[in-house]
DNA sequence: AAAACGGGGGC
DNA sequence: GCCCCAGTTTT
């Protein structure tokens, strides 16, 4: 994919995500305008399938939806509430710290720059970055495997790290893209460009795509 | 039964 | 840069 496709690869992009309801990113979006709902899901969602998330953040926002009212809770009542997603006491004892530390230190609310988030345990640029765009509405360019994967496998970007993808992306992708770059990425990647075979027989975007990286593809 | 999956931390 | 982290889902 060169530069100057940009605007038809989004345009596509956007047309054939519509064919997926309810992808498991809208899940994170329904968090929009609410960074600890972000952050929160964020941890949660950290080396599982994003599908599982949703209705383990969901019963655990049933117990509490602030930081205060989590910091209440005990460890075993968040990691009941958070199955299957794995990963529980890490995942529950890292959310508990960073509630006491947003409510010892940080007035109860979540800080909303790159520095102070990445300074959480469990928090790298992937969760900060998805709680500066759609926690606080601020410019960034949230990179997961979906992302970093895609754009590698059209040769928009050459890159080895999903970090080095997010700095490459923020140099070049035109800025109306940076908000919409990741739900549409992330729901492509879960549902045709996958990891192992991807559908590249069916890809609306096969004439952009340098295919770099695919080993299988249907 | 086995392989795929996926962000972050520590070194 | 490399290795490790645990448990669910897919093949």
């Amino acid at each position: 994919m060169r530069d100057e496709d940009v605007d038809d690869v989004m345009a596509l992009l956007a047309e054939a995500v519509r064919q997926w309801p309810s992808p498991a990113v809208t899940i994170v979006s329904q968090r929009e305008g609410n960074p600890f709902k972000v952050l929160v899901s964020c941890i949660l969602s950290l080396r599982t399938q994003d599908r599982t998330t949703g209705p383990a953040s969901e019963r655990l926002f049933a117990l509490a939806d602030t930081p205060a009212t989590m910091l209440a809770l005990s460890r075993e009542q968040v990691e009941g509430a958070i199955y299957p997603v794995g990963f529980y006491r890490n995942k529950a004892a890292q959310i508990l710290e960073i509630c006491r530390i947003l409510v010892e230190q940080y007035d109860g609310r979540v800080p909303d720059d790159m520095g102070r988030l990445l300074s959480f345990r469990g928090v790298g640029r992937k969760t900060a970055n998805l709680v500066i765009t759609l926690g606080f509405g601020k410019p960034g360019i949230c990179v997961d495997t979906h992302v970093h994967r895609i754009c590698n496998r059209w040769g928009y970007v050459r890159t080895g790290t999903p970090e080095q993808t997010e700095f490459a992306l923020r140099a070049k992708l035109p800025g109306q893209y940076w908000l919409v770059i990741n739900d549409y990425l992330v729901t492509f990647g879960q549902n045709h460009c996958t990891p192992l075979s991807p559908r590249c027989s069916t890809c609306v975007l096969g004439r952009f795509c340098d295919r770099i990286g695919v080993t299988k593809h249907r």
